[in-house]
DNA sequence: GGAAACTACGTTAGCGCTAACGTAACGTCG
DNA sequence: CGACGTTACGTTAGCGCTAACGTAGTTTCC
């Protein structure tokens, strides 16, 4: 660990006694004074204020951590942030988090539980106040650590019964069904599903497995797949729509998509090989992206109250951190959003522009 | 600050004190044996390597802070994560900086440098190794305060002579010219610039500095442009070129774009109002992203090499945390990618699929 | 008017860890 | 064989801060 071994700059920060000394107080009501602790004269902690920000003074939280048993980190992982859906949640979150004085670690684990669980023992050793990992899939591990040592932790974007401690998010396989059966009813027969790799995000596999149950329920066995290694949106879905319809015997009705990137990339796809949407084929993505404002037709898509999610999230985690015990994971819900790319449905809902 | 006022938990985690009984020695022989410092035969130092690893111990990084005067935390602000090109140098310098046992604090300051400078405060709290920051364009008190704190700090994506500590970056009014010549000499007579209102982004306000600057060297006087406020590219893009072409006397023959997702909805946009792309009109990005390796027009563009400047500047940045002084900065190049949404180049680069 | 209660501080101890220094036990070498 | 390393530990002190516990000075109240 070359960074333990290192020695340390010459450059003296400000610190308390700094300050205490420039007030002739003790550094105690400095403590005090700054906190905003009671036992500190008004005309005292004003001056103390002036001092401390006139010096710069900053507390040096690693003592303060110290002390405290706890630091005021908290510790987010997510698969990636190469996905506004990430972005948007963190962004949810931020505000309330900062507001509340907690400063937050973000790392990305490339929807690998192995890295999870790496980054959950890093983590560790800044006794954070509380954790973020995104779905309830996790390496088994991850649970029994966080449960041992009494770790506040959310599980964000996907809901379950059985959280590590409390979770915020929607059920996708419930997402996946609904999708589906909204298809089923314009009347498309023969599906598919343009995704990740096995394994790659759970999400997207319950989804699918929720896809799969509305087809089955009507009496549609048959869901085609096409999955893609890496990292780009764009590429998988252009490249997973190609390899669909490569075959025009077998060629799907409907596609239903990994997100609406992957949809969009899959249209593209679609036109380069002379197949008009939605005349000779539906498309369908998932978490109605900004993109789609833009597009001459709209995708067929899944909004998900990403933003809300994040903010309801941060603000469970919070009333945890501060002892409340109970339940406190909240179940969202996911919509259809009918666009251009599919049949119009019974009640179309009207273009407009963005 | 309810963050400071809460109470710890009682969860107890691992201490080296633990490790320490367990194996029957001081704490300090514990300490060098995980530390990987001299003075520790083979075979004890195994003995305690395995008794933490069943411990599950992690070194309370607070205290380890503390007596080490800096953390190993490194604090990162970045203007917005709703923007591949900052998650691509995010994720250039992560792998650099995590294998050298640093963890990223990553913020977004929406292009504020207020925020950022509140930001820089927040992150002294703990006494970080290292700060890296977007751009060069900062508060004055930023300077002055890392400066005098003697923080490392590195200014990622852009490059000046007079970086704060270190740069590593491309000039941004240079890719402008660069780009702005390219269309110039293509024949191009009319250009237009769609962006952000003033003073959101510097570097973007310097790219289109250097189009001007280009512009007026080929006797072009008028650059059009069209701002709009919001984070969102596609919405900007979109609206921004309708302005633009809302009037057939004063429209251009060749609109400039913040970027290719603004580049992309303008194409949409063009679309939209009957106009095609490149005949009546040419299009430009800016950072050549994914998108663009979908789409059956692909956008002329810049191609700058943001990863590599996230690998480069964090290694400069660790050099710069270990004591190497002199200039550590690095001057990136960006470089001009013809797509087919200009006139063709007298060398266009051939079509290939995606 | 004197005990009790409160206000506004100061003092003490210790959070978990590591740099610096101390110290036994064991070579090494002229 | 005794002075001098060297190895492999242990001991001490202190990083900057805060909880808990003093303690003067002031107010309250019957």
């Amino acid at each position: 660990m070359p960074a333990e071994s290192r020695r340390q700059r010459t450059g003296k920060s400000v610190k308390i006694d700094d300050v205490a000394r420039e007030a002739n107080v003790s550094i105690m009501t400095v403590s005090r004074a700054l906190r905003g602790v009671e036992g500190v004269s008004d005309a005292k902690r004003a001056e103390i204020f002036d001092i401390a920000e006139r010096l710069r003074y900053q507390p040096n939280f690693n003592a303060r951590s110290l002390v405290n048993v706890q630091s005021s980190l908290i510790g987010i992982s997510f698969p990636t942030l190469f996905n506004d859906v990430f972005a948007e949640m963190l962004d949810g979150m931020r505000p309330t988090l900062e507001s509340a004085g907690f400063t937050t670690i973000v790392t990305t684990n490339e929807y690998d539980t192995a890295r999870e669980l790496e980054w959950i023992d890093t983590v560790r050793h800044w006794r954070p106040a509380a954790v973020v990992m995104t779905g309830v899939d996790h390496d088994p591990q991850v649970r029994r650590v966080l449960r041992r040592d009494q770790i506040p932790t959310l599980e964000l974007w996907e809901h379950t019964d059985e959280p590590i401690d409390l979770c915020v998010g929607i059920d996708h396989q419930m997402a996946g069904m609904q999708i589906a059966n909204a298809m089923i009813e314009l009347g498309y027969m023969k599906p598919a599903y343009v995704g990740w790799s096995h394994g790659h995000d759970q999400r997207s596999e319950k989804r699918l497995a929720g896809i799969r149950a509305a087809c089955s329920a009507a009496g549609i066995e048959k869901v085609q797949t096409a999955r893609t290694r890496g990292t780009d949106h764009y590429r998988a879905g252009y490249s997973g729509l190609k390899r669909l319809v490569s075959d025009s015997a077998t060629r799907p009705d409907i596609v239903f998509f990994h997100s609406d990137h992957f949809a969009f990339a899959g249209m593209m796809a679609c036109e380069a090989a002379g197949l008009r949407v939605p005349e000779d084929i539906g498309i369908v993505g998932f978490n109605s992206l900004s993109i789609n404002t833009v597009l001459p037709r709209r995708i067929t898509t899944v909004e998900t109250p990403r933003r809300q999610m994040g903010a309801v999230g941060a603000r469970q985690l919070i009333a945890r951190i501060n002892g409340i015990t109970g339940d406190l994971s909240k179940r969202f819900e996911s919509r259809v959003k009918f666009g251009e790319t599919t049949r119009a449905p019974r009640s179309a809902s009207p273009r407009s522009e963005p």
